[in-house]
RNA sequence: UGGGGUGUAGCCAAGUGGUAAGGCAGCGGGUUUUGAUCCCGUCAUGCGCAGGUUCGAAUCCUGCCACCCCAGCCA
């Protein structure tokens, strides 16, 4: 992986104000989430955009909750996002922050603006207000309460406060013009009535200050010297600085648009999501199957992984949409690199080694990664009974089939050369045993043999494996079409969510807990595994499952 | 002629007047104790289109086209 950070459009900005002696050298800036539901994918983007600008020149950066619209934020949110920037890596220290914390000093501001004249109560109701404003073409044009004189204003906005008056029936605007070709000049609202118990700040305030108006002087109260936000705000820049013109702080932030990330076929909104989480279709906001931070997370992607996809996919100003296979090759290479391999078999075929002696038990010494030995070895116990993969096997198998076959012989990965000689079937013909005899010269690292074998597979003792209960999670949950599907059922893949009876190696014991792993040989999904001594999750990791993603997304295209 | 943005390969993305980086995906080949990994090769006579300036243009100029955002008392 290349550490180095590509010099985006904004990074050359920066570097460039640094360079100039801009803000006394000084970088701050901030991520500042509404906290009214989870951080996802493209959350990521503007946290690594900002922690990592700003840790790349010895600069701060403020975690700043957007809590200006109480009703639609919870506690509960506050501390998943905080779990989620954590585990993506960043640290805010001491600089956590909520726009609530600057009410006080908000309503200062606004009574400043009152009696300069730049801002006034407005009493038209909110259909009337809209009406005044114009359309995208036509011209806006003055509320008849936009002369009221200073005095009026300041009383019927400190009567706002009090609490004299109900929700809607008045609202603080900035004067600026309502004939601005740029609607949202035309007197933007900065104070709106909301007699709503706020998760802070509790019933001490009934007006609360729009976005607009809070996040910009948030960023001059804080000190913040670059205020680095999506494309959208491009169109706001302008009430941006006119109100810092206004406040004319010693330190001026500048704004800088960037453009959001898009996941291809990423299930991001929270419409549906709440929708699946109603129906019971996902266990909640951080199922592995969600593309939010915590779904990643649970599902086991390493966090350095989701910051490389970061890295890869740039900062620019284009919309873009990013192919899924970009994100799941970082992720496939992060756990290459990372995660130490242990075998476990989800779908169990029996195997009996006929020629090896019916007590018989060794310990075979197995690498935990194929190709950093500094990761050291485990023993993996060998007997006369295994499980393998039931895919492994094949009664009437193609010639490329590398696998085990009628006759065939098959290496066992970390043991021995076998070969199938017997295929037993139950009544209905299913297969349900090979027997099969070892090569005892062939033993794994002893070099006593230089026979090879074409196909390698994976195998547990059946003696001393553990039986799990799996949920093996093939894909994330997505849209059938980018960022467009009505029919939310549609969109479901049904074999999403697969259980299996499965056989672990006992090294992936519970003591295995939190360890990434990694199946070798298919691509990966996560697994999410019950062992069904103590009833415990195992183990929650991707397992690598190429095919079967392959198979799905060209599944999910075809259905378009 | 509302305003603001953006156009470089299937998807991202460098490039800032000197002759189109890199990644993902794809394709071809080699190694391999998991058909994985790894390695090598290949993949834009071309930069939204049309003119123009220049010895030389993805970069400068002119005109056009396409797509995205904005009319919350959301952020």
């Amino acid at each position: 992986m290349n550490n180095e950070q590509p010099k985006d459009f904004i990074r050359q900005i920066i570097a460039g104000d640094l360079a100039a002696g801009k803000n006394d050298g000084q970088l701050v800036t901030r991520f500042p989430p509404e906290p009214n539901g989870f951080l996802h994918i493209g959350h990521a983007k503007s946290i690594c955009l900002n922690f990592g600008v700003a840790a790349e020149n010895g600069g701060t950066t403020f975690l700043r909750f957007d809590d200006t619209n109480p009703g639609k934020e919870r506690e509960e949110f506050v501390v998943a996002i905080m779990d989620d920037v954590r585990w993506l890596g960043f640290d805010w220290g001491n600089n956590l922050s909520h726009a609530s914390d600057h009410f006080e000093r908000l309503y200062e501001v606004a009574e400043a603006l009152i009696t300069t004249g730049d801002a006034y109560v407005d009493s038209l109701s909110a259909d009337e207000i809209r009406e005044y404003r114009g359309t995208l073409k036509a011209p806006g044009k003055d509320s008849p309460h936009r002369t009221r004189s200073v005095a009026d204003n300041l009383d019927l906005f400190r009567r706002m406060r009090a609490g004299e008056f109900a929700d809607g029936e008045h609202v603080l605007r900035a004067r600026i013009d309502m004939a601005s070709p740029n609607i949202n000049l035309r007197d933007p609202t900065l104070y709106r009535i909301r007699h709503m118990t706020h998760q802070r700040t509790g019933d001490k305030w009934c007006i609360y200050p729009m976005y607009d108006f809070a996040h910009g002087l948030s960023d001059a109260f804080e000190g913040i010297t670059h205020s680095l936000c999506t494309l959208e705000f491009e169109d706001h820049r302008p009430l941006y600085d006119w109100l810092l013109d206004k406040l004319d702080p010693k330190r001026r932030p500048q704004q800088i648009e960037f453009s959001r990330l898009n996941l291809a076929y990423a299930l991001t909104s929270k419409r549906k999501l709440n929708q699946l989480v109603e129906e019971g279709v996902v266990t909640g906001l951080d199922d592995p199957r969600v593309a939010s931070l915590a779904g990643m997370r649970r599902r086991g992607y390493p966090p350095a992984a989701v910051r490389d996809f970061i890295k890869r996919v740039g900062v620019t100003k284009k919309e873009n949409l990013i192919e899924m296979a970009s994100l799941e090759n970082c992720i496939r290479e992060q756990l290459g690199e990372e995660a130490e391999r242990r075998m476990a078999v989800m779908k169990p075929l029996k195997v009996v080694l006929t020629n090896y002696a019916e007590d018989g038990v060794e310990e075979l010494d197995a690498m935990n990664h194929p190709n950093r030995p500094e990761l050291g070895t485990r023993a993996v116990p060998f007997c006369r009974e295994l499980y393998i993969e039931q895919d492994d096997f094949m009664e009437d198998a193609p010639r490329k089939f590398f696998r085990l076959k009628p006759g065939g012989e098959v290496r066992l990965r970390s043991a021995y050369i076998i070969r199938c000689d017997e295929v037993i079937k139950d009544d209905s013909g299913q297969v349900i045993e090979l027997r099969c005899s070892y090569d005892v010269d062939t033993r794994s690292g002893t070099g006593s043999s230089d026979r090879k074998v074409k196909g390698t597979i994976h195998w547990v003792s059946a003696r001393h494996a553990l039986a799990a209960e799996v949920r093996l999670y093939d894909r994330l949950f997505t849209d059938a079409e980018p960022g467009n599907a009505d029919d939310l059922h549609a969109i479901l893949n049904p074999n999403s969510l697969e259980v299996v009876d499965a056989r672990l190696e006992p090294s992936l014991s519970t003591a295995a807990v939190g360890t990434a792993y990694q199946f070798e040989r298919l691509g990966y999904f996560c697994v999410d595994a019950v062992d069904h001594r103590d009833a415990s999750p195992v183990f929650n990791r991707i397992v690598t499952l190429r095919d079967g993603w392959a198979k799905i997304e060209k599944q999910a295209l075809a259905g378009q």
